[in-house]
DNA sequence: CGTCTGGTTGATCTAGATCAACAGGAGTGG
DNA sequence: CCACTCCTGTTGATCTAGATCAACCAGACG
């Protein structure tokens, strides 16, 4: 068993505004911080495993994680990134099926998990919370089919810029004199099997950006030069 | 304006069972088929176009259809087939988003069309709907999570078998004397639309599987010569 | 008939995988 | 402190699956 139990509330959950579960009542939430459950997990634990049984929904009030698919031949694909505010595994909750993932701690994260009984009971309880989770599964759907056009119609190094431009929108700041810079979670390792390509090529992609000086890479750190180009090159349907 | 007006009852719909709408009261839907509009469509026309805004949802009564993406450069890809008993479009009207792909109309259809605001009173009235519209949206992220990772790790051969397996699960049957067979509802082309390959890719990819003797092409109709084959080739995870 | 579309096949090209070597930390243990 | 290994990332050489380009055939349809 991964994780150090913890003591969390609800009520000053830093992350609560960005859940679906800020559409709960005053009472539901005292209901459901008593009997949620809530844990520290250091970089590299896993929160759950491919193949075990879905025992109810996991919540993350800040940290970052990375649902991962291993293949029988090993192949890892980093299937989708999941951050403060976000629930993650109501699929498997949903359908009532096993995990077909791995959730891997990226950065040090403290995540609640919440009972599948007591998830149906709210849902149930409380119809805003089933419409608050069918907009963001729909979101996460469109995503997830352009995400499929995109591998099998654009390039490496266009997949590589995206992926860039995601990420920046939700890493990135920009600095005092107005750059837009990016300080990435992510190894390049874990780079590539988010858009599912080796690490050699993620190199060679980044080879290439520097050269057409479209970003500037310093380690983990991305600086956005010239937007303009990069936005062109990845099309508008950013 | 593609399709051609009919009249439809909700309540003597063949495909009402298999709708996330028979959890409506009988009220309920006596208000929907009130409301409703419905049209059959010919083969090759569209029910909705990429960029349009959605109105509403479409509730598939009998018939195919395809929801293809074009980029820029005009690659096509088949994200998904929807058929009898399917709604689609609820991602879009969810996240409020215009349409990110045409439905294009593979099998003479006959489809309702759920005006938005309808569709919204439905949701906050009777939540037992938006459940069953979670459930339905779970698997499909499922499967298109799956699909991304198969289309990054598993070669064309392999993922040809696997949509074949695929289509199989929803058009095939057993003949008179016991053997799987499938009526491919679907042209070459859309077939490499369908798992991101071009039409060449296809055919030597059957080519391989006949000498293979896994499956049987006869034009459209697929012939499973040895079940245990293909499932060793595509992997237990189906 | 000619024209068109869908499918197959062959020849060639190329993006990206694979294989291999190596360089720079970051520990770890003597 | 150095020697050692481990791990991540880069680079080079080579290989290959699948794209691309082109020719061709068969059936559909005016």
């Amino acid at each position: 068993m991964s994780g150090k139990s913890i003591g969390l509330n609800c009520f000053t959950c830093q992350s609560r505004e960005r859940t679906e579960w800020c559409s709960l009542t005053e009472d539901e939430l005292t209901l459901l911080d008593k009997a949620k459950g809530a844990k520290e997990y250091d970089a590299g634990e896993l929160v759950f495993n491919q193949g075990d049984d879905c025992l109810g929904v996991h919540c993350i009030e800040s940290g970052l994680i990375g649902l991962r698919s291993y293949d029988a031949e090993g192949h890892s694909v980093l299937v989708r990134l999941k951050g403060p505010g976000e629930t993650m595994g109501y699929q498997f909750f949903l359908t009532g099926s096993e995990y077909s993932l791995n959730a891997e701690v990226i950065l040090p994260s403290r995540i609640c998990f919440i009972d599948r009984g007591l998830v149906r009971q709210f849902l149930t309880l409380n119809p805003l919370l089933g419409l608050r989770f069918l907009e963001t599964e729909a979101r996460e759907l469109t995503t997830a089919d352009d995400k499929f056009v995109r591998t099998v119609t654009q390039t490496a190094k266009i997949r590589v810029l995206h992926i860039l431009m995601v990420l920046y929108e939700r890493f990135g700041r920009t600095t005092d004199d107005g750059h837009p810079i990016l300080e990435l979670p992510l190894s390049r390792q874990d780079l590539a099997a988010l858009i599912g390509v080796t690490p050699e090529s993620i190199s060679r992609a980044i080879q290439k950006i520097e050269n057409e000086r479209i970003v500037r890479f310093d380690g983990r750190t991305v600086v956005f030069n010239d937007m303009e180009m990069l936005f062109s090159e990845i099309g508008l349907s950013g």
